[in-house]
Formats: C-alpha cells, structure tokens, sequence
DNA sequence: AGAGAAAATTTGCGCGCGTAAATTATTGAT
DNA sequence: ATCAATAATTTACGCGCGCAAATTTTCTCT
C-alpha cells in the first residue's frame, strides 16, 4: 500500500497508466475491460487504494446504483430478517442496498419516500405501512420510482406484489385446529394492514366451510407494540371469559406471544396435551414463536421465498427499464407449523 | 403547484427571483437568510416542488450530512430500538442518518465500514460487533471518520465510549438473588463482546463477596442466534444437571429466553414462587423479556439514556470539528426489574 | 502476415452544486 | 438624512465523475 494519496480518478489513472475512461468503465462493470487491463488496475488497486467519489458518480450516471428497501417496523424480527436476506442479495449483485424503517409511523413513512426521490434509486422494495400508509403519496412515488411491494399490498400501486397466501394458510391452520380439538375463535387488532384482514376473512370463510360458527374476537390496541397488544386483550378477554371456545387462532404470532403471557399470568394452562385449558396458535412463525412456553404452533411464512422472490422481480423490472408490462401479483404458501401450543 | 419542473438550483433561482448563491446558502441552514428572502424562497418551494440534488451537494460540500449509524446486529430488538430512537435524534437536528447493520458478520462490517467511508459522514455511531470484529479495521475507520462508540467497547478506538455499567448491574441482580433464594450460577456462552466477559467477571467477584462459590456454566455457540443457543444448551445442561444450584443468572436475556423454553420441554417450572424448581434471571430487559412464561426477571439497561448521551456526544464531537480532547467512557447505571421468573 | 473486430485512448463537454471575492442593495439606529 | 452593519448579488471557478465521438492500439482468426 503507497502513502501516496490519490485525490480521484485522473491521478489514479496516470499512477496505473491507464486512461481515465476505461478505469471508469471498469468500475462501472470490472468485466467490460479487457482481462489484462483489468488485472492492471486491480493491481494498482492494491498499492494505492483509490475509491471513486460516491457522490460524483451518481451525479453523472443515468441510473445510479442505489435500491431502497423500506420497511414498516424494524424491531420486528420479520421484518429484520427480510430485510437482511435482500441487502445480502443487492450487494452480491453489485447494488447498493439502504434500508429505511417507518418505525410504525405514517409521517416517517412519507418523509422517508421523499428522502428516498432524491436518492434516485433504480429500484425500491416497499413493504408499506398497510392500513395507516398515506396511500396516496406511496401512489405518487410508485408512479416516479421502480418499486416493487411486498407483504403488505396496496392494490395497483407498484409494479408488482410478493406477499403471503392468507387466503390458504388460515384455512389450513383452522382445518387442523377443528380436526384435532375444538373448533377455533379467531383473535384480533384492528387490523393495521390488508393482511389482517384477509385473514379474518379467511376464518370466516373458512369456519363456514367446515360448518362451525365463526367467532372473532376483536380487542383495541393502536400501536405496533402488538405483543403489549396482546397481552392487555388477552388478560381482559380471558377474565371476562370472552373467548367462545378453548382453541385460540390469532391473527399473528406476536399477538398470540402476548396471549400467551396473559394465560400463564392468569395460571390457565396452554398445549395440546391433555389436561390443558386452551389451545393457542399464531401466524407467521416469528423468530421467537419457537421459545415461547409452550412454542407456539403456527403458520410459517416463508422468508426465504418472499424475499428472494421480491428481489428478482425487482430485478427483472431494473432490467426492462422499470416498467413491467403487468402488474403480477405472487402469494406464497404458508406451512403448517405444529409445536405445542396448540 | 406548478407543473413546470424545475431541473437545477438555477432555475430555481430565476423562478423565484433570488441569486442562486443565496438560495444555495437557504438550503444549508434555512436561517442564515432574511426572514423576508427565506418567505420568498418558501413561497416558491410551495409552488414549484424543488429539491436540491443531493449527490451534487454532498460532493461539493466540506462536510456531508450524513450520519452513520452501524449496529452488529438487527433483528436483535435492542438495537432496532436504539436504531430507531438515534434516527429520530439525527433527523431533528437535520442531519441524514443511514442505518447499516452488520448481521453478526465480520466481513460485512468491515464491508459497512468501507462503504460508510466513501459516504464522507460527519460522524458515525458504531455498536461494533465485539470480539469478531476486525480490530484494526475499525480502529483505522475511527481514526479517518468521527465515531463514538456505544454498547461494546473497544479500549482507546473511537472518540468516546456509551454503553452500560456491568460492574453496577451485576452485583445487583446477584445480590437480590442470593437475598431471596439459593445463590446464582452464571450461564454463559462464548463471550462475543467485551460485556459478555466483564458480566463474567463481576459475577464471579460479587459472588466472592458475598462469601459464595460462583460456578459459571459456559455452553458451546457461535452464531448470533442466542435463543437457539440458550435452548440447546440449556437442554443439554438441564438434562445432565449441569447446574449447580437452582438460581441460575444468564449473561443475557435472548439466552435466558432459550432456556426458559428449555425448562418448559423438560416440565421444570420456573419462577420465584413456591414450588418452583429453579429460577433465571436474565439481563438486558429484552423487549420480549416481559412476554416470556413466566415473565423474565433482569437487569433494565437504559436503552433511552445511551442512545441520547450516544448522539449528544456526537453532536459534540461534530461540532468540536471531530475530535474531542479526551476519549470519554460514559456507563449508565442498570435497574433490576423483578417479575416472575426468579 | 494481414484484415477485421474489439478494446483502449484522446479529447472535450456537461452535470448541479459549493464557495469565495468583490460589489451593490437593504436595514436599523443615530 | 447619514453611516455602518448586514444581507443579497454578480461573477467566476472548481469538484469528480459520466459519457460520447473520433482515433489509435491491441487482439483474434485465417
């Protein structure tokens, strides 16, 4: 490594004597150079340690390099994770991932769209608020912006959506939990995002099917502190004996994470096992929803798929120029996860 | 709003009938001008939706807006939380804060820290990953970058440490549980940052103190999945009674979680009742720490207090033009919060 | 060895803004 | 009305790079 400091690319290009344009397109794409001309730079590359200016790169370019991964609430560990599987995926292919949380709140969601229109990204993954979302504003910025949405949709915005399949995994948890006990209420918030209602509506739907009476139980609760959520309702409902059967079908895992708290607080026994009071069971498979006591039985979303999908659909649409002809719409199965809460 | 787009600070400028400079120096500090200009300009900006382009800005100015913040790990609710509340912080005082975590990764952090270089921050909040992190790699970005160090110390890098006093909390929770039951053993697993070891330590010297033999049980993990660790090792250590008393104090909450899923798989109940038959004690208060069956008696570490003194600090430092005279080492005291499980 | 293709080079412009110095206009108090 | 202080303007240059067109060099294949 030389001292010698190098101020930008003109000196860079004479220390490693080659023009300023081809080490230009090399950092541009480092196989678009010739293989001995690229050995050549990488070489210079080790002694002095030249990195081009960010800001004047994508100043200049067309397209800047940039894709922005917003998320609705980042202290919930599914969104975490996505949120890692994307970033691992958009740097292994040379982007530049940055990642924005709304934190729950539809100002920061708003202003993190405006920040994110001057970071002219090529590309956006959106997991928007949901219900709460300025749906307009996130319309205006999917007109401006390649974006693709993911687990929570907005119907016609953006140029595509990569979602969970409500409309199959609630029946499949509420098939199980009939077959193999009581037949299920169904625990709720208000609903912060179209998942959560499409999946009351799958109870329902679902519960009629199989010729039992739909029960939903809905408490209050306006934060994204779901678990407190949870908790507080579920300590009120199971006091005021609200809850029409012993089996417990939550609307997602981290409320049920909550329920069953409230249960072992009030000392009434959750699990499949004979001599249990109630069954709870969950949606999502949280990270945690595995080390609850007892762990909790739910419906795995599947990460993996969700992201993985979402990041090679916004990658075709960054190759067509941002523009996908259709807007295609791709829900991915949920598996029947059977642990022993319920 | 006017439909004519405005490209450049230049037209701008013409269109709302102000010298270009000054309308530059309004978007630096929107005070610095005339209250009479600054109406004018504002009155434009409604009309006209004109932002300035930020990668000419930064390329040009002598210090970017930017703030860096790096965490080792972002699915762990601790760090979304303190994530969420330095954003806030950084965004009032109008800076730009852009969030990277490392996903308990070694490469990626020093990736992050190369990265976060060419971003030309002012100054950078840094919760290293600990002991994997590249040493001489992070010490070499704080000495080119500004950077306060919060939650894992490194000794003598950056300009200021922020984190918790483990030589205060620990003494305290050993305390109180030697107080109330049978004296702790310290459940541990390969230390991966420096609070793991001095939490060590100060159990072991509190534990001499207080006249008692202090037994640390360490189990085997290496992945920053600590639940999953806390749950196999505590299997494993339960089943072949490992443990050497039956208050067992765990290096932090994600393990204590684990373990006590553990319990529940083998039926040991848990909790400071009569009848139980072992206690944990976690610390951390992990958000999910009041969820757990039963709830999850630990030490609370000021997650609001370090993340504020964090970005007072660093607001200090930028203004002090990056270098404060003294490396300073701010440790917030813990509070015990007792709930059930011991 | 020679021809054509491919890659690298030269030259030069443009991007949108920061910033500095010198000048002119405005303000507020005497 | 006068003057100094403050603020705005004019003018001009520089930042570090992308990109395009024309030219020259290098490679590949026969």
């Amino acid at each position: 490594m030389d001292e010698t400091k190098i101020k930008n690319m003109q000196e860079f290009a004479e220390v490693s004597g080659i023009s300023r344009p081809t080490i230009s397109k090399y950092f541009n794409d480092p196989s678009s150079v010739r293989p001995t001309t690229r050995a050549r730079i990488e070489a210079a590359l080790e002694r002095y340690d030249y990195r081009p200016n960010i800001y004047a790169m994508n100043q200049n370019r067309r397209l800047t390099k940039t894709i922005g991964i917003v998320v609705p609430y980042l202290s919930d560990p599914f969104f975490a994770e996505i949120a890692r599987n994307i970033e691992r995926r958009c740097l292994a292919k040379g982007f530049w991932p940055i990642l924005f949380s709304a934190h729950g709140e539809e100002d920061h969601e708003r202003d993190i769209l405006d920040s994110l229109r001057s970071l002219k990204p090529v590309g956006v993954l959106l997991a928007p608020l949901g219900r709460r979302s300025d749906k307009r504003a996130v319309e205006k910025f999917c007109k401006e912006v390649p974006t693709v949405l993911f687990d929570s949709n907005i119907e016609g915005v953006g140029e595509a959506f990569i979602g969970s399949d409500n409309g199959q995994s609630i029946p499949l948890i509420v098939e199980y939990l009939c077959r193999t006990g009581s037949p299920p209420c169904f625990f709720e918030m208000p609903p912060v995002n179209p998942n959560a209602n499409k999946r009351r509506k799958a109870f329902v739907s679902a519960m009629e099917q199989l010729g039992h009476d739909p029960q939903v139980i809905r408490i209050e609760g306006k934060t994204w502190d779901f678990e407190q959520v949870g908790f507080d309702g579920g300590i009120d409902a199971l006091k005021t004996d609200r809850f029409a059967t012993s089996t417990i079908l939550c609307s997602n895992d981290r409320l049920a994470i909550g329920l069953i708290a409230a249960a072992h607080e009030l000392k009434i026994s959750v699990g499949r096992e004979d001599g249990c009071q109630i069954r709870i069971a969950g949606h999502d498979d949280h990270p945690f929803s595995r080390f609850t006591s007892p762990s909790l039985t739910t419906i795995a979303q599947d990460y993996a798929a969700i992201s993985n999908r979402s990041v090679e659909v916004l990658f075709n649409l960054i190759e067509a120029g941002g523009d996908l002809r259709t807007r295609e719409e791709t829900l991915f199965e949920g598996k029947l996860v059977m642990r022993s809460s319920a």
